[in-house]
DNA sequence: CTCCTTAGAGACGTTGCGTCTCTTACGGTT
DNA sequence: AACCGTAAGAGACGCAACGTCTCTAAGGAG
């Protein structure tokens, strides 16, 4: 029996994971489907990661890598932004809303980290499109660098259904691009 | 022995579950433990809910009541949506993020109800202020309507730690108010 | 007073967790 | 080339909780 090791085996242990969660769901993944589906024993998997969730997470990662790695830089901040909308669309239509949910409640940290990463990358964005002298200044509260991609977040948490496009237009071109360009009036 | 029916002991059940979600949180929650407390069986809780997320929702609803019955009416605009903002909150310190976390992953079609009703209540407090001459126009976009609540709601969801004041004053300040009130520029 | 529903109690089979144990393949060391 | 330690592959095990089923008897309806 060939018996395999390291880098090779931990990549047959991920695939087996992601497998299992794209063909059950993550609510209803089992420690045993994946291990059998990997042709190992459960012990396998439970030397690498301590439970459901962290294999889960590790398998995501792998599957799907990072989007905050390549900030996009079309010229228009309204495409830039779209671009990023549709990322985190595409991610979301492979992950799934019951895997999202899933592993929000049993990690809630995990997603700590793609949260935070996108106020970087929107602002970033939006640090261009001042530069190019699209909007007048780069000088945004960080609730409205987030608000894009935390309404979208939170739609994708709520409805079921893949998000259209149109939602990302809306997005966009009701309530971001009228907080960034000219000058919003301010109440206090 | 004296057996209690009807109301007296459905309250005495939903009593019970909402105890023990206090208690041990919805993941730990379990129905042996909830029919224990109640000093019944089992059999009595699955003859009402079908499963935990049925019996938790029905508590929940029971404990806490609804956000949406009463709508305020300050005379300021921006004091109404805090308004509504601060029952989110109060709402959510009650209920606790893991519950909140739990529910959704196993009954994702709970909150579509209070969800969509927060936008009738949005739409009713900006049509008091236009109706006063807060604002310009009662006319503004779903998507700008419901943005402070889902964007609060986010913000309950993937923060563990309770939602600040300060954080509902920059949701209205810095987001909200500048896209009802004036005019502002739409780039489409 | 009788009858019918259902409360209260707990046994039961099942599933899947996470741990433990065992044998044995393989790669590194001498 | 022989040896040895690590970890793979396999599965048994005890445990917890699920949801179902069964039984007895309380107490309201007639």
């Amino acid at each position: 029996m060939e018996r395999r090791r390291g880098a090779e085996l931990e990549a047959a242990l991920l695939d087996a994971a992601w497998d299992e969660v794209l063909e059950s769901g993550y609510a209803r993944l089992t420690m045993e489907a994946v291990a059998a589906r990997a042709h190992t024993g459960k012990q396998v998997l439970y030397r690498r990661w301590r439970n459901r969730a962290e294999l889960v997470i590790a398998a995501m990662r792998y599957r799907t890598g990072s989007i905050i790695d390549d900030i996009p830089d079309t010229g228009s901040l309204r495409d830039d932004v779209l671009e990023v909308l549709q990322r985190m669309t595409d991610r979301f239509a492979v992950i799934g809303p019951d895997i999202f949910h899933g592993l929000l409640s049993e990690a809630p940290d995990l997603d700590q980290e793609a949260f935070t990463g996108m106020a970087g990358v929107m602002a970033t964005i939006v640090k261009q499109a001042a530069e190019r002298g699209e909007i007048p200044t780069a000088d945004v509260p960080e609730r409205v660098l987030t608000a894009p991609t935390n309404l979208l977040r939170h739609e994708m948490l709520f409805t079921r259904d893949p998000v259209p496009a149109s939602t990302l237009v809306s997005l966009v071109d009701d309530v971001f691009l009228p907080l960034v360009s000219g000058t919003p009036p301010r109440s206090g």
